[in-house]
DNA sequence: GTTACAATTGAAACAAGTTATCAATAAGCA
DNA sequence: TGCTTATTGATAACTTGTTTCAATTGTAAC
């Protein structure tokens, strides 16, 4: 799990700038578990810098996603929404009950896409894991009722 | 592979009506290899049922892609775009290249997913497994010459 | 074939989500 | 501290998707 502050030298790394409003929206994304969409992160941004504006939020959005420090999430009704991420392959949890998105490394799956590679004489540059169910204090909560 | 009949079938099976607007955008998914996105749809679709509307289109979509008919594929920039399916989990190629979908089987993929299941303790439900790069003809046309 | 009825349609208006513009601002550097 | 330029953000435009509701059409019963 990277701190905000390397998270941060990610953006320096990269060559770009440090600004209140990239800072501003990737802390609104460590200070969550679940997927936000751009609406949201702007409100919940402002009350760190309130100038930012809805439109440096879907740029740091963009950017940060291609950074590897945010991942858009693929919903039923579209992908509006995003979550922190550490890696800029997709390989994630989303809890149907909490919202909650988890990352998880990926050896098995690596293993597998290269096979489907061959397999399909295909040369694969990106790959994308998304499961969906509920997460472990779900399950819990719920005492197996859920569908 | 199954045919435009067949389809229409699991449409009549589910209780559905078999309207005009449904099988024009059947039809306009079944004739390509790529994906498209509900306007690309609709103007196809009015050479087969010139009164289509866009708003048929958008619930002809949604009805498909819940019978496992379609699938809205998962884009850079959204998921605004729909290719033909056969099953209703997303296990599929994406060429950058051609812009071709190719479902195909998971055996491997559901193994695994039944192992991460157990090792992050998650009952997963839904999983959506999307492989990018280039197919077999479009390596071919490139010559290896590909990023 | 005709009739009855609910499911479905589609034009129009609306709402939401996203992007282009461009003068003003602020981040990084000397 | 000041210079340079990437970045910002208000506004307006645009694209995409949804609601509404009277008209139509698919289906099954007659
Ligand atoms: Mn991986
Ligand atoms: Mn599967
Ligand atoms: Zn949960
Ligand atoms: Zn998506």
């Amino acid at each position: 799990m990277r701190t905000l502050e390397q998270q941060v030298q990610v953006l320096r790394a990269a060559g770009y700038r440090v600004t209140q409003s990239r800072v501003a929206v990737l802390t609104v994304l460590a200070e969550t578990d679940g997927v936000l969409d751009a609406a949201t992160i702007c409100a919940a941004g402002r009350e760190l810098h309130p100038k930012l504006g809805r439109v440096s939020v879907y740029r740091a959005l963009e950017l940060l996603a291609e950074l590897g420090l945010a991942r858009r999430v693929h919903g039923a009704n579209g992908c509006r929404s995003y979550a922190r991420a550490n890696w800029q392959e997709g390989h994630y949890l989303v809890c149907q009950g909490c919202g909650q998105v988890q990352e998880f490394p990926c050896d098995g799956l690596d293993r597998l896409v290269e096979q489907l590679g061959r397999e399909y004489r295909f040369a694969v540059r990106h790959h994308l894991l998304q499961l969906e169910g509920l997460c472990a204090g779900c399950l819990d909560a719920d005492g197996g009722s859920a569908s």
